[in-house]
RNA sequence: CGCGGGGUGGAGCAGCCAGGUAGCUCGUCGGGCUCAUAACCCGAAGGCCGUAGGUUCGAAUCCUGCCCCCGCAACCA
């Protein structure tokens, strides 16, 4: 029977931003899976979304959508990028999928049964107006972090999962399997911060939230977005469905790659979680680095050359293609910590290793065998010591890539099949087939210098199958080679003199960096422009009646005291008297004005604004400003001496 | 003392676990070549390996203190 390599994304939730950092984790998983296919083996590979939950519905409401309203677009907006991207996953799931829901009700159902899930009370911090619950240390000076009200202690019936049952069985499945969290410092972390103290159990219910799979035992409840998400591995095998069949075959999961921000959920919760249902645990989870876009150490330094970076994934695809945005994510970003993407980072190695490096060394050895031998490919005449080096060192390289990949390093992979290329280069500059083709006895050596040429550029483009898409497939057409050859023709020898070879136009045509640069930072800028226009629009043309004026009470104030609010850099807080009473109020001027070049001045304020609190400090009212497109600022005041208090209108 | 990771030529990283000529990619400078996408090949400059001590014949590497970054804990891939 073959092997089988189940492996999964994360389960992306629909924020309506999909950048540059959803593709890094999908791309590299669909590298594994192409080169897992490659090796014959039975692949299946699972993404999706992540679609319930507080934050979807909320933010449909607010938009005045039904939340399926809200979410469509964006999934297919998803579906559209893996397409570009060329990511062949065998199923794209969504939690609001009808088979998802019924297998995650089941699990509820058959924890329930087992006893692993109970019924007990929650009790937290509740904040009425969000309907949301939160924890001791969430919790803002007190408030509500969402909205800075006031919170009061409540308990709600709710249901909880046994995860403190299983925080032995989970130190040992560490200690057993030094594979299973990858890499291994996160599972320090892991350990010293959560299994070490001891788990609590797991509040698994809610009923504030009503976006989300309903319990069977209990329809008042709803599922915690977490299990409901986690579930996904194995509700998108049909596990507990009628047809079992995938699951069988797949489970357990080889490999969950997930960022490192969630870990804990997939290293410790879900195993446990699986346990419970008395499965085989995963195979492994691999946290991996975040990539972290435009610099932001840079952006400390030099503040103002804090550059525009072009993230979007259509837009980068569009412009460099498929090939260069997988390379860039794959080789780039040192495997398992952060990386940093700048838009020059990626052209510099389009232009070094995929321009430079692969295309020309397939340009120049097409373009020699098409030139000297009409397009049919030479005969290896006698090697000599400079050959067979070539040859060992081509014949080599799958084990160092196959070894890399198994530890799941795509960039040393890479750097593997690079070290090929660059050496055939170099190979070229030895053997001079330039020189070699003006003297006709030296002919024989010739076609064998090609051979070798055609031989390392068939050998890595079969090897890069699993991270290049496009190129690979046109470098062996054009030896070729059977578009479905697998791994199994890597040796060297493989093709035969007079194969035809066809001399292809520049694969990756070299990109002029500044020039490129200069015009992706206009189009960011433009681009930014563009959302700051579709906001004003709305607002400009409104006409409003008097009455709506009248809403608005405006009256001069007399600053009396003012100071830094100590948390902030841009906020005064202001001491202000307005007619008899006395209002603090806090304005984000501190850039502008000074404390004391304030005291004494008279301003004119928005008298009945609701009172809010800014870092800490309460503000009663809001200082009127004019501000023009440059950014300066000036407060308004009466022009005349008016008494504090007074009206206007 | 909550936990973890990191500080190595201008930039990004490897080396550290098993001490012993400091390596790779990009950039800069010089040379070579002309088959090729102004590409390719060779060479050079540039580092007291965050800092202060310690162990040792010998420390980037082991130990200790300190400084500085980043992350996790607290639903950002």
């Amino acid at each position: 029977m073959r092997k089988k390599y189940y492996i999964t994304t994360p389960i992306y939730y629909p924020s309506g931003n999909w950048h540059i950092g959803h593709c890094y984790t999908t791309v590299i998983c669909d590298a594994l899976a192409r080169f897992h296919k490659l090796l014959g083996e039975d692949v299946f590979f699972l993404t999706g979304t992540d679609e319930h939950g507080q934050k979807v519905e909320k933010e449909a409401k607010e938009r005045g959508v039904t939340p399926m309203e809200f979410i469509d677009p964006l999934v297919a907006e998803l579906k559209d990028i893996w397409k570009l991207l060329d990511i062949d996953y065998n199923r794209f799931i969504r939690t609001t999928d009808e088979d998802h829901i019924r297998c995650v009700q089941r699990i509820y159902q058959k924890l329930y049964e087992s006893g692993d899930i109970y019924k007990s009370e929650y009790e937290g911090w509740y904040c009425t107006p969000c309907e949301a619950f939160w924890t001791e240390s969430q919790l803002k000076d007190g408030k509500c972090p969402d909205c800075g009200r006031e919170v009061k202690k409540q308990k709600e019936e709710s249901y909880f999962f046994r995860l403190s049952k299983y925080a032995p069985r989970i130190l040992k499945l560490y200690e057993d399997n030094p594979e299973f969290l990858q890499p291994k410092s996160r599972v320090n972390e892991m350990v010293n911060n959560f299994l070490k103290a001891g788990l609590t159990d797991l509040c698994v219910s809610r009923t504030t939230v009503k976006w989300g799979v309903q319990l069977p035992f209990d329809k008042k409840h709803y599922s915690y977005v977490w299990i409901d998400a986690l579930a996904n591995y194995l509700s998108a095998l049909g596990y507990l469905s009628e047809d079992e069949s995938l699951f069988q075959k797949y489970w357990p999961a080889n490999l969950h790659m997930v960022g490192k921000e969630i870990v804990r959920f997939h290293a410790v919760i879900w195993p446990a979680i699986v346990m419970a249902l008395g499965l085989e645990v995963p195979k492994q989870v691999y946290g991996h680095g975040w990539l972290l876009i435009g610099g932001d150490k840079l952006s400390k330094s030099k503040q103002d050359a804090v550059k525009a970076e072009l993230t979007d994934p259509y837009e980068l695809v569009k412009r460099y293609g498929a090939d260069a945005v997988r390379y860039f994510l794959l080789r780039e970003i040192p495997f398992g910590s952060d990386g940093e993407y700048t838009n020059e980072r990626l052209l510099t190695r389009i232009n070094a290793d995929l321009a430079n490096d692969l295309g020309n060394l397939v340009s120049r050895t097409t373009a020699m065998i098409v030139q000297n031998f009409g397009g049919k490919l030479p005969a290896c005449g006698k090697s000599e010591e400079l050959d067979r080096e070539l040859e060992e060192k081509a014949n080599a390289l799958f084990e160092k890539v196959k070894d890399a990949m198994d530890r799941l390093n795509a960039p040393e992979a890479l750097n593997e099949i690079f070290s090929l290329v660059s050496r055939a280069n170099k190979y070229i500059d030895e053997t001079t087939p330039w020189t070699l083709a003006k003297d006709e006895s030296k002919r024989e050596r010739l076609g064998t210098v090609l051979y070798h040429l055609a031989e390392c550029c068939r050998i890595c483009a079969l090897l890069l199958k699993p991270f290049l898409t496009k190129a690979p497939a046109l470098i062996l057409k054009s030896f070729s080679v059977p578009e479905d050859a697998g791994f199994e023709i890597l040796p060297f020898g493989y093709l035969k003199e007079g194969a035809a070879v066809e001399k292809l136009p520049p694969i990756f045509p070299r990109i002029d960096v500044n020039k490129e640069l200069a015009e992706v930072e206009k189009l960011v800028l433009s681009k930014k422009k563009d959302k700051e226009k579709e906001k004003t629009p709305e607002k400009e043309p409104q006409l409003i009646t008097i009455d709506d004026f009248a809403k608005v009470q405006l009256r001069v104030g007399e600053i009396i005291a003012c100071e830094k609010v100590a948390k902030s850099e841009k906020l005064l807080h202001e001491t202000i008297k307005l007619g008899e009473e006395t209002r603090s109020v806090v304005s984000g001027i501190a850039k502008y004005y000074t404390p004391e070049e304030l005291v004494g001045k008279k301003v004119v304020m928005v008298a009945n604004l609701k009172p809010v609190k800014l870092c800490g400090v309460l503000s009663e009212g809001m200082l009127l400003c004019a501000e023009d497109e440059k950014g300066n600022l000036s407060l308004l005041s009466p022009e005349r001496a008016m008494e504090s208090g007074a009206k206007i209108g």
